[in-house]
RNA sequence: AGCGGGGUAGGGCAGCCAGGAGUGCCCGUCGGGCUCAUAACCCGAAGGUCGGAGGUUCAAAUCCUCUCCCCGCUACCA
């Protein structure tokens, strides 16, 4: 009873960390920046569960709107059916990257449907939204509306037919009310968009003011019926955007928990919708807005161009997860794109990364390791301490705050420049000639720093740290295990497969 | 045009906000060491007028001004 009672007061103090990715839009398949984001969320969430935090970790598919029905369309399909088909292979990016969601969520799901038109019909009883109409250059074909600067010649630029002035009926939410709200809320506190640079160019943007918003559309069926009038649907962002809140449960107990997020991570392209609009939203509904508005960068090819359809350089994330273990290309992504940064991807140079840092710098260590176990103690950690110069190297403090700062990539260089020292330190003690005291240090010294390692990895190479505790015959700690001498004497090692078989 | 980001050895980066000898990292190249290990690991060397010009300063990659290139964003497709 007692014990029931502590660890529900433990649980209790338990710190909250909710993440978000944005919601793909499944109108084709996942490339390989729908994967980077997927793995950067995967990364935060898993170190937040390592430092022991409850963790929620909102991943999905946003599956209304224009260009899903005309997808669906174009391939013969009632949208529905389509969506079911797409969403697989989203549901598959996850599982061959081994993303830690703890919900997946599609805004056909009748939760969210129920919460998004909730939401819609208390901004609008509030008297924040109202019946207007929406003019703009339509194309037949595209069925779509343009800016006046989208046009090319007065052309549709996609297929360059002669755009039409049209005007409908469309729902309006007063966007325009909150330019001075969301404004405030940007400046007041740094860390509400980051990085830094992404908060400066938003600020600039919403000091121009918002126009109130065209939340409704009269011609796309494939939506959210506006729940006062069902010849309506919800434009899209006014659905998608819910997705944080109704995947987490709004109104009910878990939101209260979560709410508000600590981090939406997202793509540089729609910024404007999780500031500006998101934020509108959620203050004209009564709700906190998120902590912070991660932007990460894009992923571009190894020349540094936008990748393209039309150019034949969209790369498959499952097809690369195929060719090389999932951790490899989550390593790469993690380490090679600095977190909030553009990013430049070639399988050569993840190649190069793969074999010279993962499979000669931590497979090999780890190998050599239990290789000399093995052959100089009948595969028992010695009775010993790790040695104090090679302790230092580790900067565990470091490490914590990087990955504070979201400087991802800075927190696993400092794991692999430990792994550096590692093997640095076999080099100059020479193991392989020592016996007795000596050499048991040695080989302490190399195991507990593996355990070191196999924990602060976790988060950015599960399936590797696994295997690492493993060979150690252990099983994987939290942070909290994460201090020197916790190895005990005694442990069996046992060798296994190497870690990284090196590709050609 | 406005706003943001970037221009640092052959390539890729960090360092810049809180100035202090070009300091560091990875790849590549060359030389050496070791033999526990995945032909692995370790050490050393060559290589840069820090885009350009001017300014502040005892001192500038770092701060200020101007200038030249590259890239992104500028809302209702998502």
């Amino acid at each position: 009873m007692a014990k029931k009672a502590a660890s529900k007061a433990l649980a209790d103090v338990k710190k909250k960390f909710y993440i978000t990715t944005a919601i793909d839009y499944p109108s084709g398949k996942p490339h390989l920046g729908h994967a980077y984001e997927k793995v950067c969320a995967d990364c935060i969430a898993r170190w937040h569960r390592l430092l022991g935090e409850e963790v929620f970790f909102l991943t999905g598919t946003d599956e209304h709107g224009s260009k899903v029905s005309r997808c669906a369309k174009a391939s013969g399909k009632a949208p529905q059916k389509y969506v079911d088909e797409m969403v697989v292979y989203f549901r598959e990016l996850c599982a061959k990257l081994n993303i830690s969601y703890d919900r997946f969520i599609r805004t056909t799901d009748s939760d969210h449907v129920k919460i998004s038109q909730e939401i819609f019909k208390k901004i609008y009883e509030k008297g924040e939204i109202y019946l207007g109409e929406y003019s703009g250059w339509y194309c037949d074909e595209c069925e779509t509306f343009f800016t006046e600067k989208d046009l090319v010649d007065g052309n549709c630029p996609t297929h360059g037919k002669k755009a039409k002035w049209v005007s409908e009926e469309s729902y309006f939410f007063k966007m325009s009310n909150y330019s001075k709200r969301v404004l405030d809320a940007l400046e007041k506190n740094e860390k509400i968009v980051l990085p830094e640079g992404k908060r400066k160019e938003i600020i600039n943007r919403v000091k121009e003011g918002l126009n109130d918003l065209s939340v409704s559309r009269a011609n796309v069926p494939w939506g959210i019926p506006v729940p006062m009038n069902a010849n309506h649907t919800q434009y899209v962002w006014m659905d998608a955007l819910l997705n944080y809140i109704s995947g987490v449960g709004y109104p009910g107990k878990d939101f209260e928990k979560f709410w508000p997020a600590n981090i939406h991570l997202i793509g540089k392209d729609i910024l404007w919708h999780h500031t500006a609009i998101w934020y509108s939203i959620l203050m004209a509904a009564e709700i906190e807005i998120p902590k912070t508005v991660f932007v990460h960068g894009f992923i571009n090819t190894e020349s540094g161009e936008k990748m393209s359809k039309s150019g034949g350089t969209v790369i498959d994330p499952v097809a690369l997860s195929e060719k090389y273990p999932a951790d490899a290309l989550r390593y790469f992504l993690l380490r090679e794109i600095p977190f909030g940064q553009d990013g430049n991807f070639s399988e050569d140079s993840m190649r190069i990364r793969l074999n010279n840092e993962l499979a000669n710098g931590l497979g090999n260590l780890l190998n050599r390791t239990v290789t000399m176990i093995e052959k100089y103690n009948a595969g028992e950690v010695p009775n010993a301490k790790t040695n104090i110069e090679l302790r230092k190297k580790l900067d565990i403090d470091g490490i914590k705050k990087h990955m504070e700062n979201l400087e991802l990539h800075h927190a696993l260089g400092k794991i692999f420049s430990f792994v550096h020292a590692c093997n640095q330190f076999t080099n100059e003690k020479e193991p392989w000639k020592l016996d007795g005291k000596e050499r048991d240090e040695v080989l302490y010294s190399l195991a507990d720093s593996l355990r070191m390692a196999s924990i602060l990895l976790q988060p950015f190479i599960p399936e590797t740290s696994e295997k690492i505790s493993s060979q150690l015959g252990l099983k994987l700690g939290l942070l909290a295990d994460c201090s020197f001498n916790k190895l005990k004497a005694g442990t069996k090692v046992k060798k296994a497969e190497v870690l990284f078989r090196k590709l050609e």
